[in-house]
DNA sequence: CGTTGGATTGGCT
DNA sequence: GCCAATCCAACGC
């Protein structure tokens, strides 16, 4: 499963000149056949993207002010993705500081809208080639183990809200808020 | 064409 | 813990 599979992996970008690097602790699976989903009522202008292939970025705007960035994982019409929903800071921390106008390091990257400020993704960002590109991919990095992940449902979601398709490391401090510290 | 509510966050109680 | 902020896609009439 890519969501899972992407916990451990470094999310690299760069931006004015200079890198910045985080390591993806936080994945939710968005599936075609999936209430949850914006593929779920079929192809639009808007998440297009998901719908093409794999690799490559979908970003979405919502309430009003946030934007969040998936990788599409699915066959080229399918409509499967996957949210990143938090990062630990790498590198590049002062300018992720700056952007998002805090200086904790807890803060930076700790939910989707949050990492999409600190590495300066928006619409225009939207379709990337995260495999091949050169302003924005994911790096190997070091695939966290199973011993070290943890399991649950997806948050803030209405439908298909029992299905455990959200994967985050295990005890990291650098989950989002909505996620595992905020239950029980 | 009007209404509704969202894959969130930060600030206030 | 609760709620406003603030745009826009989806849906109902």
């Amino acid at each position: 499963m890519v969501a899972r599979d992407l916990l451990g992996r470094l999310l690299v970008r760069r931006l004015d000149g200079e890198v910045l690097v985080a390591r993806i602790v936080e994945t939710e699976a968005y599936q075609q056949d999936d209430p949850a989903s914006h593929s779920y009522a079929g192809r639009t202008a808007r998440n297009e993207v998901m719908f093409g292939p794999a690799g490559f970025l979908y970003v979405y705007f919502t309430y009003g002010m946030h934007y969040c960035m998936n990788v599409v994982t699915g066959r080229v019409g399918e409509g499967s993705a996957v949210l990143l929903r938090a990062a630990e800071p790498v590198s590049g921390t002062a300018v992720m500081a700056r952007r998002r106008g805090v200086s904790s390091a807890r803060l930076l990257c700790s939910g989707p809208a949050r990492l999409t400020q600190a590495f300066g993704v928006a619409r225009t960002e939207n379709g990337l080639d995260l495999v091949d590109g050169n302003e924005l991919w994911i790096a190997a990095g070091r695939r966290t183990p199973d011993v070290g992940v943890a399991v649950g449902p997806r948050v803030g979601i209405r439908r298909a809200a029992d299905v455990p398709w959200r994967y985050w490391v295990a005890g990291s401090p650098f989950v989002s808020r909505g996620g595992p510290a905020a239950r029980g």
